[in-house]
DNA sequence: ATAAAAGTTAAAGTTAACTTTAAGTCAAGC
DNA sequence: GCTTGACTTAAAGTTAACTTTAACTTTTAT
């Protein structure tokens, strides 16, 4: 099967211009042309499901083209492009770690402002969050005076 | 307990620079200041390390700032600020939901290089993945002939 | 055969989130 | 009292990742 850029563009939810720019950044490997336009075939799209996935995973773009470029050379990078593979697979545990870690926060201020809201005021949950000591937060001043 | 910029720059692992630049967009609320110069106060540290959560849940600076007005309007905003956690912890959620899957992604991917590698090349796996069918990644041509 | 739709490029423009620079002010040690 | 180092501002510069524009070609539909 091949497909037109506006079809692979919104198979991937992406704008023809953003695949164009991979293009032209070195994204998009050997990208078969007819008469200047280009054709996409299965190939094409199957690595772009790998490109989308190290790009959700905030794979900066220059390490992505590193390890297209890598990927051209054939089996004598097999090393490096697995090492670059590790070292992603890091990135995004320790983003998860992160995230899993931030949610508790953000889950803690969601029943402080249950609590707040049902009080009617923060001044009446001020001094409960005491039960979560890292975690009695943002109690601006409010500007109750003076600016 | 009173902070330089410098020391609270320290503790959040920004430059001094990255703080004003907070304070310039609104991200820092009432900042005491001694002869023009910012004194942090335990209450700004508490803060930042809200500020810090949102952050680096990637909630636009933006709507971080939204959130800081919100604060100094007081208790009858407290609904909307509750609204504004809630997506963010939708975000945070999604975030983690789309990570994991990602993870498996690359933890194939990195199962395929040691095959790969123990086999001396790409070739002699050519046609394994087949038992992981969304996952058949990247057999790039490798411009094997005609560039 | 022609008009509209979809493709192409190079180059300039945009946005977010900082960072750097320049020019100056303030506090501490000698 | 003067130099050194930390602080200040406003404004310009940077970087990543696109997006938009302009001018042009190719394909598709009538």
């Amino acid at each position: 099967m091949s497909y037109s850029i506006k079809e692979i563009a919104d198979m991937m939810g992406v704008t023809t211009a953003t695949l164009r720019y991979y293009d032209k950044e070195g994204l998009l490997p050997n990208v078969k042309r007819v008469n200047g336009i280009r054709v996409f075939e299965d190939k094409d799209f199957k690595w772009l499901r790998v490109l989308n996935c190290l790009k959700n995973t905030n794979m900066p773009i220059k390490e992505i083209k590193r390890y297209v470029e890598l990927s051209k050379e054939g089996d004598k990078t097999l090393q490096e492009r697995y090492d670059l593979i590790l070292k992603q697979e890091k990135r995004i545990l320790e983003d998860i770690r992160q995230f899993n870690h931030y949610l508790k926060e953000i889950e803690f201020k969601k029943t402080y402002y249950r609590e707040a809201i049902r009080a009617g005021s923060e001044e009446a949950v001020k001094d409960w969050p005491s039960s979560y000591p890292s975690l009695d937060l943002d109690k601006i001043p409010s500007s109750k005076k003076g600016k």
